[in-house]
DNA sequence: CGGCTTTGACCCGCGC
DNA sequence: GCGCGGGTCAAAGCCG
């Protein structure tokens, strides 16, 4: 199998990420989807795990292949929007409810983005990860053919999906100047927020020079835990929004959501709005925290309290425990961003310029 | 009233 | 040293 490796230039901040190495080729291989893998991927680096299984689907894992995985691996991966289609381009998009539509390169240059003007044209992939990959269904003959249809976009859009972790990894690592894991993600999105599963709390907002957009800034709301990210819209493209996370989680996800679920709707903005209580708006619930600033935590009956400085008042937030009750999230929008907006190619990512 | 966002001020690093 | 621009703070204000 041909692989490409990378070493981290911060490794005493991520010592099971110091070196990385994915297939550049179609691998149906699941000892290669082991620890190590996670570990010290993409996934690994992020710690964005703890998300449904439906990721092994998309990589085109059979679903009992999955399931060893899962019990091997801390962090499972992003669940897939159960109507997810692949574009006969080989382009991935997430069509749901949910405004975080997702967007794969195909390659290093080229990106699909997909609106309702062409779904003439996908090709449907519902069909399970087990019928993907082992063809172990009983199908006709139409449906046969879009079965062999689907094996191959699929095994194209693993083969992508693998170099575009590699060539963010890669440009992470470039960036990785102040000791600080940073990654960006850019989704098709009318919120400002890419909905992670984690916690966060919103401590500012700046115009940009740059931008006509602003740009805001959130932290994670567990106790210890020093990841940030900052969210803005795309210089080219307002309909996207660039989510850059810096730093790393030093926790599980929060299971604040029911387990996961193929419903990508689920966990749709008005969804957590309403699980999470009241608040204003689509951020609610993502971004949501009490104030900036000193901030004191507690634990008590399985669940962490932020209580802010000036109030002393708490928000219910659910313990980040066992992994039996870890939530899902829904960040899996990893994408070359110098391929769909220039602006963002590697130099334009220092850690200070952001 | 509590929880959360907003927003102006402040801080800090960098380039000139 | 100064100014610019990005990042952070925290009081005020908004909303359910």
């Amino acid at each position: 199998m041909n692989t490409l490796s990378f070493s981290l230039l911060s490794p005493q901040l991520s010592p099971s990420l110091s070196s990385l190495s994915i297939p550049t080729t179609i691998t149906n291989d699941i000892n290669f989807f082991n620890d190590t893998f996670f570990e010290k991927s993409l996934f690994g680096l992020t710690n964005v795990g703890d998300f449904g299984p439906s990721l092994y689907e998309w990589l085109g894992i059979a679903e009992e292949d999955a399931s060893l995985v899962e019990r091997r691996v801390k962090h499972p991966l992003p669940s897939l929007p159960p109507d997810a289609v692949i574009l006969e381009s080989s382009g991935i998009v997430a069509h749901s409810q949910n405004p975080a539509i997702s967007i794969i390169p195909t390659n290093n240059s080229d990106v699909v983005i997909a609106n309702n003007s062409n779904t003439n044209n996908r090709v449907g992939l519902k069909r399970s990860a087990k019928s993907i990959v082992s063809g172990n269904v009983n199908l006709r003959g139409d449906e046969l053919d879009d079965e062999k249809n689907n094996i191959t976009t699929r095994l194209k859009l693993r083969e992508s999906t693998m170099a575009s972790i590699a060539a963010t990894m890669n440009m992470n690592n470039k960036r990785n100047k102040n000791n600080l894991s940073k990654f960006a993600f850019l989704t098709k999105s009318e919120s400002k927020n890419l909905e992670d599963g984690y916690k966060w709390c919103k401590y500012g907002e700046k115009s940009l020079k740059k931008s006509p957009f602003q740009r805001s800034y959130y932290r994670c709301t567990t106790i210890g835990c020093n990841a940030k990210k900052r969210v803005e819209r795309c210089l080219n493209d307002p309909t996207h929004a660039l989510t850059t996370y810096e730093g790393l989680h030093t926790h599980n996800l929060p299971p604040i959501l029911p387990p996961p679920s193929r419903s990508f709707g689920l966990y749709n903005n008005s969804t957590l709005s309403s699980i999470l209580g009241r608040g204003r708006g689509i951020q609610k619930g993502v971004a949501s925290d009490t104030g900036a600033g000193a901030r004191a935590r507690y634990h008590a009956n399985n669940a962490i309290t932020s209580v802010n400085a000036r109030t002393d008042s708490g928000s219910s937030v659910n313990d980040v425990g066992s992994l039996e009750n870890i939530g899902t999230g829904l960040l899996e929008d990893i994408i070359n961003l110098s391929s769909v907006a220039p602006q963002y190619h590697h130099h334009r990512y220092q850690p200070t310029s952001l």
